[in-house]
DNA sequence: TTGAAAGCGCTAACAC
DNA sequence: GTGTTAGCGCTTTCAA
């Protein structure tokens, strides 16, 4: 704790004499009194206590509150171990310490619903980074007269979003399984909506999903395999709530469990992959030969194990969502950005074995 | 972009025939009116595309912005690269979470000074995290009447402070040095102050180092080093700027140099620590068998590497902060709070080879 | 160069 | 259960 309250901008130009005004002045706008005048109010200031003008009076006279709020769906501290979620906020702090702008983040608590600190939160506009659909606390942000900006999902009519083409770039990763020859592909995803459900997705599900970029990348996958004569209908899709590698391995489980013929695991997220590799290792599967895996993302974990992947800006997405929020008041700014994917090979991927291999070795 | 302000309290008071008092009312004490009457104001709301109190405004009147600063002297960015800070950073979100209250990171640009960032920011008060004991960012939080914590370092009088004994826990690690055998040590450390120094520290560097918790672990190598009859004055210190392994790697290159026959590297960080090791390896030197190396820190990356160095609770740390600036009110809670350290053992740390050794082999 | 007046939008006593 | 009255501390035309 610190002192209390002591003047105000009101007690300073009593005690120097001066009208608010001039003090105000010596404050913003120094230009426009004498430097021996200013001089004298900063000293008396000094003097008195007076820590200078009050940021929350100051912004609700000028309308500006000069931070960013953003809002994630999962509790803030998930947003501190997930690396693309720190890729995407390294990104946006970068924008807003461009632009001066602090970046304040909102605490939700996903358990109890508690939409009001997305109303009690003091700033120019909001970034919403990868919610559901029907998340309450986008719903907040959105009935508040401030400019937003989505990241990833969802899409929602008249509000600007940055994002990437998740269902072309899986399609293009999926293809080079089945251009390898795979045809039994097993699907790991995160979580399709905000019921925990931790096992397979029907399709109705999946195409019912409240999160978009699930739903477009496991539509990528369906395009992939359906165009090498796949059914999706008969792809085993095993879902996740928790993003975690321990999600990954129980997947993986799941599904080489209820069919050990499959000779690929397309994953939505590197973390799910590399939880899946883990799992593949344990059962003495080895990876590509035995067993092909590709992730999303691109994290930097997954290029250190040679992952194959897509890998997307992250950083970049970060950024660009700051750049198009600040730029609000331009009308003559992109109201959608989508960034460039771009296919990591790693060495995970690799022609399935037919099955004389698997019984007698290569 | 989104709408223009539409409507205020006053506005929709004015359109029910009711009070401001009511619609107030309504949003903040339900318990006030008639659930009837409360529908009503509500109902109306919604179609007068009222978002409900302006915050900013309604923080002037409470005096609550319901938001903790966060200032950390580097760039933004480098808090969400730094494994520590990381790790603080999620503690604070946590204790900030469970308290309802906003994190707001404040914007630094270490390059132009610009303080008025801290003047601007709507917070209740501020946790600062390890900044120089001359940042006039931190002088500016100081001059704001709201309650400070300060994490680990400057320590100043009157402020409540969360750390750890930085000296003894390094003691400690380096007496095992050199109760190993050790007593050609060379030392490598973070940035003493806010001047660049990449090379060689004085003692009166050292000395006169702004950030206290460098020279705290300066001092703690001297006293082991001094127990064991090593003259401090003697030992090479090598300061770096910048934060990062290839920092460790060339400061590494810098002692190894100069001195060849150093058997042992301390490193005030686990990062330095890590760049000093990849140095090592790429000189031939076995790890701990030609050189020991220890960090400091305790970084998951420091534990898959088998870093012996010391384990220090930056989660726990980041929490503490945000408990004790948000209990500011309470006038018995700490006014300081040292979190503990433990010493992990790793494998990089071992007796030093004898001379003979060294050119014959083990 | 300085000052007077008019709010920004809201909440909190306190009275009805 | 509802209204009246007073500001919270500041910036900003506009006039002097």
């Amino acid at each position: 704790m610190h002192v209390r309250r002591p003047a105000t901008l009101a007690s300073l130009a009593a005690e120097l004499g001066v009208s608010r005004t001039t003090v105000s002045n010596a404050y913003n706008r120094p230009d426009q009194l004498s430097p021996e005048l200013r001089r004298r109010v900063l000293e008396t200031a000094r003097r008195l206590g007076y820590p200078g003008p009050d940021p929350v009076a100051r912004s609700l006279r000028t309308r500006k509150a000069g931070a960013v709020g953003l809002l994630l769906t999962e509790n803030l501290s998930y947003a501190f171990r997930d690396p693309a979620a720190l890729g995407f906020l390294e990104g946006l702090a970068l924008a807003c310490e461009g632009a001066g702008q602090g970046l304040h983040l909102v605490p939700i608590n996903p358990e109890r619903e508690d939409v009001a600190a997305v109303h009690r939160a003091g700033v120019d506009g909001f970034v919403v980074y990868s919610v559901p659909d029907d998340d309450p606390h986008l719903a907040a942000v959105l009935s508040r007269p401030v400019p937003t900006v989505v990241a990833d999902q969802p899409i929602v009519e008249g509000v600007d979003r940055v994002g990437i083409d998740d269902r072309a770039a899986i399609t293009a990763l999926a293809q080079r399984l089945t251009t390898l020859g795979h045809r039994r592909v097993g699907v790991i995803c995160m979580r399709l909506a905000r019921d925990r459900n931790d096992g397979f997705a029907s399709v109705e599900r999946q195409q019912a999903a409240h999160f978009h970029v699930q739903r477009a990348r496991l539509s990528g996958v369906a395009d992939a395999l359906g165009a090498a004569g796949v059914e999706w209908a008969r792809v085993p899709v095993v879902e996740r709530f928790d993003h975690s590698t321990a999600s990954g391995e129980s997947a993986a489980a799941q599904l080489l469990d209820s069919d050990p013929q499959l000779t690929a695991l397309v994953c939505t997220s590197d973390i799910l992959a590399l939880g899946a590799m883990n799992e593949a290792r344990r059962r003495g599967l080895r990876v590509p030969q035995d067993l092909s895996i590709t992730g999303f993302d691109g994290i930097p974990e997954a290029e250190r194990h040679g992952l194959t992947t897509v890998r997307q800006p992250v950083l970049e997405k970060g950024r660009a969502a700051g750049k198009l929020l600040l730029a609000s008041v331009d009308p003559t700014r992109p109201r959608e950005v989508t960034l460039d994917t771009e296919i990591l090979s790693g060495a995970t991927a690799a022609p399935p074995r037919t099955a004389e291999e698997r019984w007698f070795g290569p």
